[in-house]
DNA sequence: CCCTGCATGTAATCCGTTACATGATTGG
DNA sequence: CCAATCATGTAACGGATTACATGCAGGG
């Protein structure tokens, strides 16, 4: 129930509504732990529901403020201090790399290749984004920026592996098995 | 779908049973597709009605012998070649990162500490993984070794990174702020 | 004979995605 | 006045987790 957390903590910054929630998991939170409008709504609800969170005031086209309540703030606080990440961590990419024998070495290559291209691409776009938010100096940016430097070394990280891996694909000599996709 | 796309790969190596295939899931694609027994069996049956797989042969206690028909083999290929990983990351870790304002810097400092124990811990479970299959030569594993020193590489990044942030959170010198919690 | 491991299945529930649906306000 | 943006909500569907439920076979 991560989304609920996340709902807290960025109200324990300051009041906001459902649409404002929504662009900053947009912008800050994109790469991190993304949302959809529905499940946005839907969980403000929930909090409610449960008193963590309360709509401070009504405003036009019937937006509504929420605001974060004493309970809200223990919840935020005993998720930070008092449970650990569980991390179920599911690759695509690395669940695609197991099975790379089925398709030819130029192919398993190329799509290495695209690999490093991406998190080459990904690495820009956190890079850029890190040149955007260097002047400001509030908490949440500081935070941020400690989950941006990750992001960063990630993607570096990546791209080191996609080349070493590329190494290893050519060296593992395959013209013996000239059919890989059938091995039998 | 990767689940199926990850059933279609194991099927090609080999014939199985599910139960070979979850304990397959649970050995070699637990750090990259976890699944669990109920959503296995229920997979094969779709993937059977489907005609991507069969039933060769069916044996003691019930056990149903699945194999990958070509269809199913057309399928992977297709999977493989002409359709690129959907990475939609979710990072609870990071999530808490942006929070960390909310608690007392020497808890934000346990906090990456604990970050850093837990990426050496898994660190030293692949590499004794690594040395478990390290005579192994079959394809699968060798494919499973580029998945894996992705994993060595991923865990002492995140290493070197909480290193890192730990000395950031120690000089962003928050003493002036003495409850951070309530920034109001 | 009993325990462990082999072996399969179903049901309830939750979370996330996509799509649909609607309407008010503001700036040009 | 029209388009873009602000703003909220619901419904359908699919995938994942947890729990429940059952039973056979082989080794000690």
């Amino acid at each position: 129930m991560s989304l609920r957390h996340a709902l807290l903590g960025l109200l324990s910054e300051g009041p906001a509504s459902g649409y404002d929630l929504l662009k900053l998991f947009e912008s800050s939170l994109a790469n991190v732990w993304p949302a959809t409008q529905s499940q946005l709504y839907g969980e403000l609800g929930r909090l409610a529901d449960a008193g963590l969170i309360t709509v401070r005031s009504e405003g036009a086209r019937g937006r509504k403020e929420y605001a974060v309540t004493d309970a809200g703030r223990d919840e935020l606080r005993d998720w930070l201090l008092n449970t650990r990440p569980a991390t179920l961590k599911r690759f695509e990419m690395l669940l695609r790399v197991f099975f790379l024998d089925h398709i030819s070495q130029d192919d398993a290559i190329a799509y290495l290749r695209d690999l490093h291209k991406e998190a080459e691409e990904q690495h820009a776009q956190l890079a850029e984004l890190s040149e955007m938010i260097a002047p400001y100096r509030d908490n949440f940016t500081v935070n941020g920026r400690l989950a941006l430097e990750w992001g960063l070394r990630f993607n570096r990280m990546t791209q080191e592996w996609a080349d070493w891996a590329i190494a290893e694909v050519e060296a593992h000599d395959r013209t013996a098995n000239p059919d890989p996709c059938k091995p039998e």
